[in-house]
DNA sequence: TCTGGGGTCCTAGGACCC
DNA sequence: TCTGGGGTCCTAGGACCC
């Protein structure tokens, strides 16, 4: 059996933990750049508050209806997130983290009450970390997240759904629109509804040569998934990335190339710490720069600039050059920028690069170069150290105006008790 | 004024190899 | 008249996830 454990409109809760004041209120949490909806309390689901909505064009409302609004703060939510997982660590041998808000519990070997094992879970997440979790358990994943998804729409499940006996998941099934399942999403819905397959049960009924040719062999396992054959494994480790992207809008519009070169090199900083994480080096960089394409009216230009690296390499130092250049060979003058972006590729393993003759780079000292770096910004925080290309932000920086304090990381943001 | 960011997997078709 | 067999690599496009 395997659980999947979900965290309660994730961002909203977390901005809750220390701000219990705002239970029982509406509350969303706004995208990077205060610009769309990514979280919702349930009361502000309720009021009718639509996921993606661009903020600006309900501000109004949302000030009517007294909703509390944040900016994201990835900080804190990343460290929730971690608690989380380490408190979900404790009850199983086999956990994996899906994604900040998501984790499956491989329970297998495991003699218990599901249901009950699951209710002691989600209390013991609520009381050592403060987020409301919903768990779904199931024969497989793909199930398991129908079990979620169940455990959270239905008020008499309290948080916790098992599926287990074949007439329950039958009848699990026949009451979930085929495109809440799992690895189906609209476009799939519209093919499957115009073959008027409209429930998890219908699509269950399908011809296999049919959804293999329609939709691959992935389909497929989500077929045979949903039929109780377990396909998908446990991901204990999460692989390397193959493709590192950083990439933001600014928090106004770019006119001049100097501020532009100093947002593509912070991007360009942001992947190579990624890449150190990962152990690995990049083969090869892009960068990109676009307008606003929103702005019908205004002049729209968009580049993007591949350019293969003499020898794959994580160095900060390295990769600003490139990308600099990279964005100083694309920016065209006469137009107002909104976004930049710096993509790195044929990503392998560090120690496992290819040298080049005509090298004139001393590898070892750079990777000491950075070594030093990162251990300073692990002490001290992020860009303590910095390449002076970076900058300073001032003019292209995020638009965060409604940011929650780090009450978890930052010192001077935990919160005082008065006795 | 204001519209997010970061990933993965699969398939088909073409170029190329021996 | 007859026209092999078996592969790999790369790219673009399309689907999906959070």
């Amino acid at each position: 059996m395997f659980a999947l454990v979900d965290c309660n409109n994730f961002y909203v809760s977390c901005e809750r933990v220390f701000r219990p004041d705002l239970n029982g209120r509406p509350v969303v949490v706004l995208s990077n750049n205060d610009g769309c909806i990514i979280a919702r309390s349930n009361e502000a689901k309720a009021l009718g508050i639509k996921m993606g909505e661009p903020a600006f064009k309900i501000a109004a409302f949302l000030r009517r209806n007294q909703v509390a609004v944040f900016s994201s703060n990835y900080v804190l939510y990343g460290d929730l997130s971690h608690r989380v997982m380490s408190t979900l660590g404790r009850f199983t041998p086999e956990l994996e983290v899906y994604s900040i808000d998501e984790a499956f519990l491989n329970l297998r070997g495991l003699t218990v009450d599901w249901a009950a094992y699951a209710r002691t879970i989600r209390e013991t997440v609520g009381r050592h970390v403060g987020i409301p979790v919903s768990i779904g358990v199931a024969p497989t994943k793909v199930l398991a997240k129908v079990a979620n998804h169940r455990a959270k729409k239905i008020p008499e499940q309290k948080g916790v759904c098992v599926l287990e006996d074949p007439e329950e998941i039958a009848e699990a099934l026949k009451n979930l629109d085929v495109g809440e399942v799992w690895g189906i999403g609209r476009q799939y819905a519209k093919l499957l509804n115009s073959i008027r397959v409209h429930t998890a049960w219908d699509f269950l009924q399908l011809d296999d040569d049919w959804v293999r040719k329609k939709m691959t062999v992935v389909g497929l396992r989500i077929k045979k998934e949903l039929a109780g054959i377990a396909c998908l494994e446990m991901e204990l480790i999460p692989p390397a990335k193959k493709v590192i992207c950083t990439s933001r809008s600014f928090g106004k519009d770019q006119t001049e190339l100097e501020p532009v070169k100093e947002a593509v090199a912070t991007y360009a900083a942001r992947c190579a710490e990624k890449l150190r994480r990962q152990h690995s080096c990049a083969g090869m960089l892009m960068v990109f720069l676009h307008t606003n394409s929103f702005k019908e009216h205004e002049p729209q230009y968009a580049r993007n600039l591949v350019c293969k690296l003499p020898v794959p390499t994580n160095s900060t130092i390295e990769l600003i050059r490139y990308a600099t250049a990279g964005v100083e060979a694309i920016y065209k003058e006469g137009y107002r920028y909104k976004k930049a972006g710096v993509i790195v590729m044929e990503i392998g393993p560090e120690h496992r690069i290819q040298g080049s003759l005509f090298d004139g780079v001393n590898r070892e000292k750079q990777a000491a170069v950075m070594r030093v770096l990162d251990a300073v910004n692990a002490k001290y925080g992020r860009d303590t150290l910095k390449v002076a290309t970076q900058g300073s932000g001032e003019r292209w920086k995020l638009r965060q105006e409604r940011l929650s304090p780090c009450y978890t990381t930052r010192w001077t943001d935990i919160i005082k008790v008065r006795v």
